[in-house]
DNA sequence: TACGGTGGCTAACACTGTTAGCCCCGAAGG
DNA sequence: CCTTCGGGGCTAACAGTGTTAGCCACCGTA
């Protein structure tokens, strides 16, 4: 990932990521990333526009990870249709619970698309709307699903004893088997 | 909403609320919201402890008017499962979009339940629960759906040509549909 | 008349992202 | 060998953030 960094742009990219999910977004600030670097927050501007860049790469970087834990997924795909969603969605939920700050500054807010890694948004997309059939309606339903139920298991959305499993279960099997519209 | 503010509190809250609708959650500082108010930033803190509370009370006045959006689809009950769910899916997607700053600063993170006005979550979750006859597992399926749906709207997530409305219905029709687990 | 609460105020602290301007060091060219 | 130039650090500073301490004026009440 990341050949159109500089090799220092690079570290300060990897320090980010540590700092990230180590100690959240509110922790992810330059002078406390400096100063895991062992220099001082302006000397990062050499090598990083901005923040706002910073925060570009650490999400295109975790879009290539995310279509990365996709792969099993599909390559299991002799399933049929229900089980390759079912896998696919339990790739998304574990990234999201893996790397809970990462997702929620990829999810967060806006991409600005034209400061992405060109193509990383399309290549973690793709797997979920070949296991839908190419239905991109349904695959985009499913996406919502997916990502509605992984920040609000994130941020605690559900009463203490829900059983997220269930949740889980019952809404990618009902999306899976949708017929076509008519 | 919100007897248990002070007069001059509830002025503050009405003016924050405006300030977010206004120029969105970077706009609501407690400087911005005293200037228009025509008072200086620490004279907030006389009537409310903190930032945080202020929110807090902009999220539960919030879940007031979600709750209050839900009323005439929980209305229009004659219609089957499949109606009620669209127009609740409809009154909550156009809470979203009347209301974009106000909906992320509601679902953005964590709730601190403790300190919203009691009850106002329950409130605004019950119409779906009946809608689904109960079953809470599907109800928080298709939450998630609806959430995921509006912040992904909100947030520019999908493709420029994208049918919107043809994911929600497919993923509302689906979930509705969906029959009782085995 | 004195008092205490209400609700303002200024000054300040510790933080944020970011810019300007300085300096040192190492590599390359004349 | 000397010079020049760029990479990559630095400090100081600015404008903004939430928040606290401490001061003061008013106003109703005992």
């Amino acid at each position: 990932m990341a050949e159109d960094r500089s090799a220092r742009a690079q570290e300060i990219v990897a320090a980010a990521r540590v700092l990230l999910e180590e100690e959240g977004g509110d922790g992810l600030s330059m002078r406390r990333l400096a100063e895991r670097l062992g220099i001082r927050a302006p000397s990062i501007y050499k090598h990083l526009p901005d923040k706002r860049t910073l925060e570009n790469a650490l999400i295109s970087d975790g879009f290539v990870e995310l279509a990365a834990a996709f792969e099993p997924a599909v390559g299991a795909g002799a399933g049929g249709r229900e089980q390759v969603v079912a896998a696919l969605g339990a790739a998304y939920r574990n990234f999201g619970r893996r790397h809970p700050h990462l997702y929620r500054l990829m999810t967060d807010r806006e991409l600005d698309r034209e400061h992405l890694t060109p193509g990383v948004e399309e290549l973690a997309a793709r797997p979920l709307v070949e296991a839908m059939g190419g239905d991109v309606d349904l695959a985009r339903a499913a996406f919502a699903f997916a990502h509605g139920m992984t920040v609000l298991e994130l941020n605690d959305r559900f009463p203490p004893g829900a059983d997220v499993d269930a949740a889980w279960a019952r809404g990618l099997r009902a999306l899976a088997r949708a017929d076509d519209p008519g």
